[in-house]
DNA sequence: CAGAAATATATCAGATATGATATAAACAAC
DNA sequence: GTTGTTTATATCATATCTGATATATTTCTG
């Protein structure tokens, strides 16, 4: 992993620090975080053409703040909440499984 | 909603349980509820032709149990923990986006 | 530039998900 | 039917995720 996009993944919260630590990463958590930031991408694009932060943030019974981090890929957002914003926005099933299908 | 569905749900812990309760859920919450069933199928399908659910515990530093539960829909469990479980199985992300892209 | 609108960052208490453990039930093979 | 293997259920302390709130920063518009 190049040391800029480690230094971005840590400043959003994931633990992947040190190379030891980066280590200690099975596989499938790597692939896991690779997910999170492609939702996260596509939720960030298709929302800005949609409608606002706190417009999305109401729909969903949720909050601005906690839009904007899982539009910038904040560690703290579940995969669950990322769907469920996209869902909101009007994506569908399978649009959210093109944009994981085309991980790694 | 059928009576059987519903009931199946509500053993697994979804709060589905009333007809009021079961209007409450946003339509994403529908959605996503669909898409954690499928995974959950699925991952057991995969997982019972190439090993034990000890043995997939393992390899993600989880708990048998824990597998037990994530196979049979329980409501414990995170879309997150899902894909780990699939992903660790040799299934790659893009089986797992067929299978969301199916949805609905 | 000034004011408004949108987005980002920080903090936090409560809710949900977690792995661990114990144990029960189901299922084989003998 | 007994033994060994696998899967299911129950409980729990800890960790993570949550929406809310306050506020800072950026971006738009006049």
């Amino acid at each position: 992993m190049e040391d800029a996009k480690r230094k971005s993944l840590e400043d959003k919260g994931w633990k992947v620090g040190t190379v030891s630590e980066f280590l200690d990463l099975t596989p499938e958590e790597a692939v896991v975080i690779e997910i999170k930031l492609a939702l996260s991408r596509c939720l960030k694009e298709r929302r800005q053409v949609a409608m606002t932060q706190a417009e999305l943030a109401n729909k969903l019974h949720s909050s601005q703040p906690r839009i904007a981090k899982a539009e910038n890929g904040d560690a703290s957002v579940s995969i669950e909440l990322l769907m469920r914003a996209m869902l909101a926005t009007g994506l569908t099933p399978h649009d959210i499984g093109q944009v994981i299908a085309q991980v790694n």
